[in-house]
DNA sequence: GTCAGTAGTTGAACGTGTTCAAAACCGCCG
DNA sequence: CGGCGGTTTTGAACACGTTCAACTACTGAC
């Protein structure tokens, strides 16, 4: 059947919010979906996989909600607080289970690793949203620009990371600190754009270039 | 026994090591240390903490390492240098498992988590050694001196989130990563001393202080 | 209309981490 | 010796993620 993959991830993601990773069985969720097992694993070929899908769809949702109201804001710093607070609101309803998904996109076995070649798509596209926050921008100077979007989503993930480990009410503490490293951020870039500190920038620069280049390179070891 | 639970450990590490963390099941460590399965969850309360005993370890490994040697070097690069090459010296045998490690290392409800409650004596101590770094150092600021050994912890977190991904030979895209961003991270604690970007610097310092307060405040979710 | 081939679906079976009630062991007091 | 309280040890049992050979439904060619 065609929506045979829409019920399992459906019923996946309703069971995820309810109970968490752990407590979401596939048993459970194939039962949900009203599925026998083995049919889940023939649309998703492992529970991470799963996770990857709704990774895919809360980008989606952020990008969404991001829209068009981007494009108004002239100054970086608005640009990137606009950015950085839809993603806030877009996760926040899988506070919950986001822990897991981090665990697991630390592994670099995992195809949920941000840096595996099989979840490159989404990063590519999530990085994407970055290089529109940079680009309407002038002001910073070009050998920044390029980088500019890996670190913005190098940061971004920083504040997801955080945002995780925050048990406070309404995740109040995530959005002080993403509110406060907005600025800082957009302080620094300024900063490296008068490129006061001409060497450290520029090794600065060729080291994230080097972190860059060896996803191409260095393929995933089998699992 | 007595040394049941140091066979138990001694077998799970070599097991590590040979096939890497999910190929040496909790059975095959238990009949490697000559014993019940049982048993090995009497001394260790699930597979991680075994993972906790390692850490721990490594970390011994790697102070040891270090030595007194440190006390002899002066300028602030040179030590911190001398402190990263030790580590990655120590952690080398057993890059094959380590992944694993960070995996559940991100996952807030792993007693692994660097920033659960349970392994905040190992990150303490952890954090200890670059305090030494910083310690002989003349040149930094009050402020910053305070803040930096958290800082430095973070940066050489990074660092083997990169070696963990790391699939050169002899590791040697590690190593000169490691160099270079030594180098890096030498270049801004001196701008940073020098003070030329107060406010940013302020604002920083004021984050970092609230990232380590957020630890003894909020208790780690039920497992 | 038939039949082969593909896509979809099933549930039993495997090995895993983990739990737990019961057994074995130990030191010590009477 | 005898038995008692505790620590240690055992292995069967559980639920889980995952695999797979078998089965069904469907589609298109002749």
């Amino acid at each position: 059947m065609k929506d045979t993959k829409a019920r399992i991830l459906k019923a996946a993601l309703e069971l995820f919010r309810e109970r968490g990773y752990e407590a979401a069985t596939m048993r459970a969720i194939a039962e949900r979906a009203g599925v026998s097992l083995g049919n889940a694993y023939y649309y998703f070929g492992s529970k991470e996989h799963l996770i990857q899908a709704f990774y895919d769809r809360t980008h989606l949702e952020h990008v969404a909600a991001v829209g068009t109201k981007l494009d108004e804001l002239k100054e970086f710093k608005a640009r990137l607080l606009w950015v950085m607070r839809k993603k806030l609101e877009t996760i926040e309803p899988y506070h919950r289970f986001a822990a897991l998904l981090f665990r697991s996109a630390a592994d670099p076995k995992s195809p949920l690793n941000p840096f595996s070649s099989e979840s490159q798509p989404v990063r590519r596209e999530s990085t994407e949203l970055f290089a529109r926050v940079v680009e309407g921008v002038r002001s910073i100077p070009k050998d920044l620009r390029v980088e500019l979007p890996n670190l913005l989503w190098l940061y971004h993930m920083g504040i997801v990371l955080y945002w995780i480990h925050d048990q406070s009410e309404g995740r109040w503490r995530s959005w002080k600190m993403m509110e406060k490293s907005v600025d800082l951020v957009a302080k620094l870039v300024a900063v490296a754009s008068f490129s006061v500190l001409g060497p450290a920038r520029r090794a600065a620069l060729a080291m994230v270039r080097e972190l860059r280049d060896q996803e191409h390179e260095a393929p995933q070891p089998a699992r």
